[in-house]
DNA sequence: ACTTGATCTAGACCTTCCTCTAGATCGTAG
DNA sequence: CTACGATCTAGAGGAAGGTCTAGATCAAGT
């Protein structure tokens, strides 16, 4: 069922699919689209092999995208990781600029949540208070 | 170019975009896709004339939107509100699950950036030291 | 009247990000 | 040897959320 005469460490897809939360079809499809930064390994019968290193590349990749990284950055990135030393000045650049797309997110869903307090405070009183208000909702936008 | 002859306070659709930061496009979509509270009032020219309360709804419907509430949910939440008072509990209900749904994402988002953050904080301290440093990288994962 | 810009409708089309299918192969347990 | 599940490749399919087009109409300025 899994690996025996490989690297002791290495993970088949499967594998890799439960640790990082990753269908196996989307590891595959990200591996096709340039997001890895080195060829997988593949056991002689043909079979992805991982390593650890793969696996925690694909856990940050994970982070990037829940953040909403868009996949072709996230290939810029890969790719640059994949360049190797001597860019380490435009990774740190790509990661700031992500970074500020967090925050801007994060300040952006406090936002949304005053918002949606508001309106919860709205149907609370409402309920609170019982049907009987009778003339109750001119609240525009229900 | 704008309203005369129609209640003051009535917009055009464009007029409407830039309020709301939706396009004309999107405005017509979500209008054919039943998430307007009402039917927007029109000209005898058959051009639509928002009134402020569909503003309002739409405003609310940006931030719900922001915060990631897919259009199905947005359309049973509008749908609730056509219904009329009666039903202020299922409004609350899906409003509060919404609430948490907006947590858990800021909770994901701010892991995110500690991952990200930490990240950065390899690549600064690698350029701190400049390229000198030598046999470096072997960092799993770039 | 003419021009120009905003709107109108219906519906085709697009992008992003996977997911699923088909049909074959691998590998391990019995 | 036989099964059976996991994996393989290539490529089709799909959901979500708009975006854009075409061709016509409206409304205002000159």
């Amino acid at each position: 069922m899994a690996a025996t005469g490989v690297p002791a460490e290495s993970l088949s897809i499967g594998e890799v699919a439960e640790r990082t939360g990753l269908s196996v079809h989307a590891l595959r499809f990200y591996e096709r689209e340039g997001l890895l930064v080195g060829p997988v390994d593949r056991t002689p019968g043909g079979r992805r092999r991982y390593a650890p290193m793969d696996v925690e590349w694909l856990l940050v990749c994970v982070k990037l995208r829940e953040s909403a990284m868009p996949l072709a950055e996230l290939k810029r990135f890969a790719e640059l990781v994949r360049a190797g030393r001597g860019n380490e000045a435009e990774r740190l650049r790509l990661l700031d600029a992500h970074r500020s797309r967090v925050d801007a997110q994060i300040r952006a869903l406090e936002e949304c949540r005053s918002v949606i307090n508001w309106k919860v405070g709205v149907y609370e009183e409402h309920l609170d208070r019982g049907e009987a208000g009778g003339l109750w909702d001119p609240t525009p936008g229900g």
